[in-house]
DNA sequence: CGACTTTGAGATAGCGCTATCTTAGTAATC
DNA sequence: GATTACTAAGATAGCGCTATCTCAAAGTCG
């Protein structure tokens, strides 16, 4: 007896739907990825015949056959950001009901795992990535082009031939803050950043010119490789009390490190902003809560999620151009605490 | 001419690194997967080839020739709350070097989307499933039943033949909760709930069971559909203060609406505790920094996700025992605000 | 020492789909 | 009306791996 091998997986195989729908197999397989050549009448048989057998199509399979997947991945550097969640779930809002897979790579802030990851994951034949900034290991660069996989990249703008990028100007966003807590009469303004990632380095930078163009000087410039997080908040601001009681205005990073702030304002007595102006970044849910609450800059991260995502879909089915970049804007919102 | 598919993917397959080490391509395939019976000198010829070249498996032909992946996929029902990303942090800790791909199911409380979630992978024919407590559609409990494939459930407990489980009590929190606040002399307990998942339920079964065991009885309950979040906490706070000023201590039942109440509790000039006793839940990062500190749960997420993906990965490899209840505990963690 | 396990490596045959190549059948062109 | 040009549907041949089956070589034993 001719071998075969059994595997009772009990699945329903497009085999099956073709024989039911009476065409070939390659017929029902055209059918059913509304590939045009196909006649209206034995489409809708074979996908009455997929209802009825509720196929359910192989994806290894059909990665297999045609050399490419249904799955996009996305490179972002942290989870415990929400900032990242929201951009998170605004891709695979438009991703997963248009039938992609959405890989999740978290590479902890480290260009080393970034890298292994995208050695990882291109092994899967991703159809596209979505990258976090440009700031990465030559290595993985390499990689990518390589692959040729269409790339989109989000949160930081670079307008270069072959770049698509959906996000915002992070020198324009620091730029801002360092003009409002000027505008507020503050003059021994301190920067405090952690994770120092990319995009921190570049709000320092439009904060600094900020304040060089207003005609002063930055008081004080405090960055740590230490994520950022209410505690290191707490850490920094009473090292600032300390060491550099005259300070009069200080630009977080991020809107943790500003949380942590306000309440060893609040224990310690310190007044915001009579004492201090504090101004925060991102405007994390519970900034407009805080004691007083939180003047931080509104990025648009979801939107951000969002239009790399469609940029990504336009790329893959060839309606999009492969040279965009898309400013969503920030926006600074002045609350009480500065 | 015989045709052949052209697809130029410049990717090395294993006939190649096959033939670099002079065996046939099954015993690469075998020695790659370190399968006992390869010759070592051989197996370690094969090994270099595919360092020479670079292989990296494809996982699609992989997938579909032995009818299982790689893949784990985890469902969890909100990638917004903290909480669950510390478990998943854990879970691609423990799955990710071990060579498991993560596939991540956010359902967004939703049991409709979980069960649509579940029927979607599943056509992935994951190795396991990673799930998050037991309340779903009875059709997406067929569903995993009929697939067969391994699960472990995360956070809840329940001895039943068949489960692995790893979580804490929720209900033992709940009542935790109840007997502390009674201890510090409340007598007047309102209980805020927020999402109404089936943990906040359960916790407030146990709530309640504790003050009744005790002999008192509950004065508010607050459960509201909505999601959690440091807003809805100044809100439902408010309505307490409103129209139950008679209230003496509160459980909420998250962290994010115990920050709100603190928030709006300063801003108001309410005293925490001597006014009211707050108690928050998940212990999650900033609450033992808010004014006052506040007094949590603090659950053991990080070993949840740790544990339950060990759990799993024993139950594939034949070592663990289908019928499992690891009970990791939790910590009521005392601060200011009780 | 010959019949009988063990063992390890190779040969073969797909996994379930899709890319190509063919081939009838139909339409267009002169 | 015969030649050319399309079209739509089917036949064929893998995609890159692994499950099984085969078979020769190497023990094992009474």
């Amino acid at each position: 007896m001719k071998h075969t091998r059994s595997r009772a997986t009990g699945r329903t195989t497009l085999a099956q739907v073709a024989a039911l729908a009476g065409v070939s197999q390659i017929t029902a397989s055209r059918a059913l990825r509304s590939i045009a050549s196909v006649d209206p009448q034995l489409a809708a048989r074979v996908h009455d015949a997929a209802k009825a057998l509720e196929y359910v199509p192989n994806p290894a399979a059909r990665a297999l056959a045609s050399a490419r997947s249904q799955s996009i991945l996305v490179l972002i550097p942290a989870l415990s950001n929400q900032l990242f969640i929201e951009t998170l779930e605004a891709v695979q809002g438009i991703l997963r009901p248009r039938g992609f897979e959405v890989l999740i790579g978290n590479y902890h802030y480290c260009q080393e795992e970034e890298e292994e990851l995208i050695r990882n994951y291109l092994s899967f034949q991703p159809r596209g990535i979505l990258l976090t900034g440009f700031n990465r290991s030559e290595a993985a660069t390499q990689l990518l082009a390589k692959s040729g996989v269409p790339c989109v990249y989000m949160m930081e703008l670079r307008q270069e031939h072959g770049i698509v990028c959906v996000g915002f100007s992070q020198e324009e966003a620091g730029a801002k803050v360092a003009d409002h807590l000027l505008s507020r009469g503050r003059r021994k303004l301190a920067f405090v950043g952690a994770q120092l990632d990319a995009r921190v380095l570049q709000r320092r930078d439009g904060y600094q010119q900020a304040i060089a163009t207003a005609g002063f000087a930055p008081a004080l410039e405090i960055m740590t490789p230490e994520p950022s997080s209410v505690e290191l908040g707490v850490d920094l601001f009473n090292r600032i009390l300390m060491e550099h009681p005259e300070i009069d205005g200080i630009f977080f990073c991020n809107d943790d490190l500003a949380f942590g702030a306000s309440f060893e304002a609040l224990r310690k007595g310190v007044k915001i902003p009579a004492q201090i102006s504090v101004v925060g970044f991102n405007d994390l849910p519970g900034a407009s809560q805080m004691v007083p609450r939180l003047t931080s800059v509104r990025t648009p991260r979801a939107s951000i999620g969002e239009q790399a995502a469609s940029s990504l879909l336009r790329l893959l089915d060839g309606t999009g151009q492969d040279t965009v970049t898309v400013d969503l804007g920030f926006e600074l919102v002045v609350r009480e605490s500065s």
